[in-house]
DNA sequence: TCATACCGGGG
DNA sequence: GTGTACGGTATGA
């Protein structure tokens, strides 16, 4: 008895690894390439050597219909799976899913000409395509899924991310748009690590498309099996489509086939030529396109650190940009390029050398969702987690285990409800502690089995389990592995890519309907309602223990303790309220700061321990706000929190000083924006309605610009403006010498409007009126700054 | 004035 | 034949 249920175990927690992975061993794929003819090319990378094998391989064709009647019409010809002379097989799959007969062929074509002719005579119309059936009648992969669905197989088995041929190529251009400028320059990264700039010997049409040309030939040269660059899909690939086109040279840069490039239907790419509204990327058939902008997006998603996307940002931000990086703005690379092309060669190597490095530090969690979902490469790398990998995860579980899949279905109506966010407290508190459960909502599917109603098999669940447990295994095996070491890094990446997975679970059951296959708002509902209780209940629990609530967000919270506190009673109080909590619900201490200044919901700022100052929210930190401003809210907030009030009115009159002095560069209150505008479209409603960024512009003599340029401007004396270069850009900047003839007016009171009321949370608004009055008015009245003193406003 | 549409990135 | 957010500015009724 015992060990038959022990093996029963052992056979499900085997066909939920293979829900996972998938089944078949074979090792080193690094790209698929299929056809409906029922022909897929596969690449292979011998783990052992590095060598490169192509096979290729027959597959059967397959779709799964909600009925058989559209086929009926062949008679004879269709037939039960396993039957002789059958053109068209079905197989009739269990359960209640709509969608139960799965049919194949050794050729689609024969499939789905055979269905859409059927499904024209039933509808009585011209069925011209499987997607006008619906997808709650029909289920059509691309030919690669079909494959990979179907075998089982998986990219990269066995086969670490730095065996991978990875090259980079940058271009650089006159200017963004692919209609009227030119590629003058591509630097290129090979696989090696070595690097080549290509340059147009001169601005002709030849000169361009032999620069092109010794592009595909250098790729065709270097074979590497992935090619990545930041905004690959956005920008260098539709601007090199265009100007081969134009110029008759073919993009060659596939491993098969002597055309150009080929398209795909994608959320985020560039607009399509016969269609503006559909967006498209393009496709190297034996090659992955990698956009490091996918992985930038991912990795901000979840951890919303990052400064901005853009590669210099996110490079300086990784510690992975050199010292002496060349920084040109975009728009004066063609110039700077004119008078010391140097300096443009130096910018563009170090594109392509920063992009490995990106990709290789956050390409990691796309490489192992490949491993695992049955998608190419670089469909995970820009895939949403849902739709993009949970989805075919659960279409190949459903199919391994011979069930029949549910059609997509529209919700009743339920809204959908979300979380709960409390401001309990403003103002500025002392001995702050954080306490929050890591993935709240997987948490509460997994310890209250909430899964969507119709997944029978149990299969979201199932594969929630798995990553999670696989998930803890790789992050121990991280640790355990060498620092900077390939398996630490590999793990991570795993764990990285679990990570992402287990948290969209849940974001699958409240996607509506139309979006994922097993949508379900009410399960989605009991989860959130399960977390709110949950936030509600640690709240509860840790105000009844003596502690002072702040905020609590989803699933965190920030409280303050009593004054004789040690840290050990912090975390003795968050152990109790942890106990208290559902099993797999992990309450943990994450932090403790010496003080806080509590702004809104979800803006903040916290003096660590350290004398650190962090802030959050965008009260706090914006792209867009005047250095001079970022500049003045930290000081005066770090005199606030160090309860030194008198300092807090020091700095601000200081900065008041400095502005109306001029003692601050003029860069120090420029804001960054970009330019929305053509010239000739700013003026033709010049007159009626001026703006500064374009007024700044004209007054700085620039009168040419291209919509999307970026510049930082000022407000200059008497409704002017003017254009300023960032420090790093300033070698290049054509201009003199600062004139510094900013209104230092409109900069004062940005400062009292914008920056100061920042604070205003912190102080009674006597107080604040005082601390913040204008120099020399500070009434006889008003309280001496000495007895001021922070306070906490209870909600 | 308020609602909605669009953007993020690339030269 | 696709589909992760959200907080901003820009635009239009």
């Amino acid at each position: 008895m015992h060990s038959e249920s022990a093996e029963h175990r052992d056979k499900a927690g085997q066909s939920q690894d293979e829900w996972l992975w998938g089944w078949d061993p074979t090792p080193g794929i690094v790209s698929v390439w299929a056809e409906n003819d029922g022909w897929a090319l596969v690449w292979r990378r011998l783990p052992e050597t590095g060598q490169l094998v192509r096979e290729r391989v027959r597959f059967r064709p397959w779709l799964l219909l909600d009925r058989l009647d559209d086929l009926l019409h062949v008679g004879d010809r269709l037939g039960l799976a396993g039957s002789a002379d059958a053109l068209i097989e079905y197989r009739v799959l269990d359960g209640p899913g709509e969608l139960r007969f799965l049919v194949s062929a050794e050729d689609g074509r024969t499939l789905s000409s055979a269905l859409l002719h059927g499904a024209s005579q039933r509808l009585g119309k011209r069925i011209g395509h499987l997607r006008d059936l619906g997808h709650d009648t029909v289920l059509s992969l691309s030919p690669e899924e079909q494959y990979l669905v179907a075998t089982g197989r998986t990219y990269f088995r066995d086969l670490p991310f730095d065996k991978l041929r990875r090259m980079q190529f940058d271009l650089e251009t006159t200017g963004l748009s692919p209609e009227s400028c030119r590629i003058f320059m591509i630097s290129v990264r090979a696989p090696s690590g070595a690097t080549q700039v290509l340059e147009a010997r001169d601005d002709s049409d030849e000169a361009e498309a032999e620069l092109i040309r010794q592009l595909v030939a250098v790729v065709q040269a270097e074979d590497p099996d992935v090619i990545e660059n930041h905004n690959l899909h956005g920008f260098d690939l539709p601007f090199l489509d265009t100007r081969a086109e134009r110029l008759g040279v073919v993009l060659a840069l596939g491993r098969i086939g002597s055309g150009g490039l080929r398209q795909r239907a994608a959320r985020r790419g560039t607009a399509s030529e016969g269609d503006a509204r559909r967006r498209v990327r393009f496709i190297a058939p034996g090659r992955e396109l990698i956009d490091t902008l996918d992985a930038v997006l991912r990795y901000d998603f979840a951890t919303r650190e990052l400064p901005g996307h853009g590669l210099k940002a996110v490079a300086r931000h990784l510690g992975i940009a050199k010292e002496d990086r060349e920084y040109i703005p975009g728009d004066r690379i063609h110039e700077v390029y004119q008078r010391d092309p140097e300096r443009v060669r130096r910018y563009a190597t170090s594109d392509v050398e920063e992009v490995a490095e990106v990709a290789r530090m956050l390409g990691g969690a796309a490489f192992a969702l490949a491993r695992m979902a049955p998608r190419r490469y670089e469909r995970l790398a820009d895939a949403g987690a849902a739709t993009g990998v949970l989805d075919p995860l659960l279409v190949r579980a459903y199919l391994r285990a011979g069930m029949a899949l549910p059609a997509h279905q529209a919700g009743d109506g339920t809204p959908h409800q979300g979380a709960a966010l409390h401001l309990f407290a403003s103002g500025v508190a002392r001995r702050i502690v954080k306490a929050d459960v890591a993935s709240l909502y997987p948490s509460l599917m997994r310890a209250f089995r909430i899964g969507p109603k119709r997944d029978h098999l149990g299969a979201l669940l199932a594969i929630v389990d798995r990553l999670v447990e696989r998930r803890l295994a790789a992050k121990a095996a991280a640790k355990a592995a060498a620092a900077g070491s390939v398996e630490r890094y590999t793990q991570e990446a795993l764990s990285a890519a679990m990570k992402l997975v287990v948290n969209t679970a849940y974001g699958y059951m409240a996607a509506g309907g139309t979006l994922t296959r097993f949508a379900d708002v009410h399960a989605a509902n009991e989860v959130t309602r399960r977390g709110r209780a949950t936030l509600d209940l640690m709240c509860r629990e840790l105000a009844a223990r003596g502690v002072t609530l702040l905020e609590a967000d989803t699933d965190g919270v920030y409280f303050a303790v009593p004054e004789s506190w040690t840290e050990a009673d912090e975390r003795r109080t968050v152990d109790e309220v942890a106990a208290l909590l559902p099993p797999l619900v992990h309450l943990e201490f994450e932090g403790r700061y010496a003080a806080m200044l509590s702004h809104e919901p979800k803006n903040y700022a916290l003096l660590t321990y350290g004398g650190k100052l962090l802030l959050k929210g965008v009260a706090f930190r914006s792209s867009r706000a005047e250095p001079y401003g970022e500049t003045f809210l930290r000081r005066a907030i770090e005199r606030l929190l160090a309860g030194d009030i008198p300092g807090v009115r020091d700095v601000y009159l200081a900065t008041l000083d400095a502005l109306r002095r001029r003692e601050l560069p003029t860069y120090e209150v420029s804001s960054f924006v970009r330019l929305t505008k053509s010239p000739a479209k700013y003026l033709e409603t010049r007159d009626s309605r001026r703006e500064l960024a374009y007024e700044a512009m004209l007054a700085s003599g620039r009168t040419a610009w291209s919509v999307g340029d970026k510049v930082r401007v000022y407000r200059a004396k008497g409704g002017s403006g003017g254009v300023v270069e960032s420090p790093e850009h300033a070698a290049y900047a054509a201009d003199g010498p600062d004139r510094r003839d900013y209104d230092a007016d409109h900069y004062s009171r940005l400062l009292r409007d914008t920056f100061a009321s920042r604070l205003a949370r912190a102080f009674t608004p006597a107080d604040y009126a005082a601390v913040f009055a204008d120099p020399g008015q500070l009434s006889l009245f008003a309280p001496s700054l000495d007895t001021i003193h922070s306070v906490l406003n209870r909600q």
